[in-house]
DNA sequence: CCGAATCCCATGAGATACTG
DNA sequence: CAGTATCTCATGGGATTCGG
């Protein structure tokens, strides 16, 4: 989802979403990822408490290490996580929310009371234009 | 971002974001799609005015004619946007946000200040960490 | 226990060209 | 003008496997 042209046009990069005059394309970008928003979510709920990498894991069914890996590193890369060493063996992994990613966990769950109240009518909308789409009457 | 399981496995769905149990993720799967956003964004700017087509396209800057009209179909498919054909030759095609899409506008509406007030310090810790990660210092 | 590396498929999305 | 169809490439993300 990130920029690229096309093609063979090598010149203008001509992108909207991913450049700074919208932050808001970039922020999507990352938070729409499969996963982000759930670790964010879990993160939250354990916060002030800190997480470890296999509890994170169990918390989110379904998702592969390599996933969990990789979200947990954009989080951290992006300032919303923390990530700490505990220097043991085998080492453990704790991860906690910032608080730059509790602002951001506050403005998740608006988006997440929105989807809870309005997605069943969204659903909706797609069964009847399922029927009076393809079919009509 | 769809459900999809794997390689051959032909049997359990698995998938976690795309199920019922999260509006979330099923949320963000469409409103993290490129143009998505946007589109609210410049629909709910215009409200409540109808917009055409290609105004669409001419507010925003690099999309293409697919794109904008696969937009325009998911979220009209979605009940976020009505669609009304004005009957002449060459026809005009006018768009508006239905009451749900403003209400996703407002939830969105609280996203993008998030990403406006917060997006420079990730990119603050984004740079930090291309520093100080490879090298140390 | 944590996670990096590799492989591989399904999907998103741009370019282009064609219809009513 | 609005929209669809086709082709193509870059990316996301799952399985699996190796390393410390």
């Amino acid at each position: 989802m990130t920029s690229q042209v096309g093609r063979g046009s090598s010149d203008s990069p001509g992108d909207v979403l991913s450049n700074p005059q919208c932050p808001t394309g970039r922020l999507l970008d990352r938070i729409g990822t499969k996963w982000t928003s759930l670790a964010v979510r879990v993160l939250a709920e354990a916060s002030p408490q800190e997480v470890r990498f296999g509890e994170l894991q169990r918390r989110m069914p379904g998702i592969s290490q390599k996933m969990l890996s990789v979200t947990l590193h954009n989080l951290t890369r992006d300032g919303l996580v923390t990530r700490r060493v505990e220097p043991s063996v085998p080492p453990r992994v704790h991860y906690r929310l910032t608080e730059l990613g509790l602002s951001l966990e506050a403005a998740l769950a608006v988006v997440r009371a929105w989807a809870q109240e309005h997605m069943p009518e969204v659903d909706r909308a797609n069964e009847l234009s399922s029927r009076s789409g393809p079919t009509d009457s």
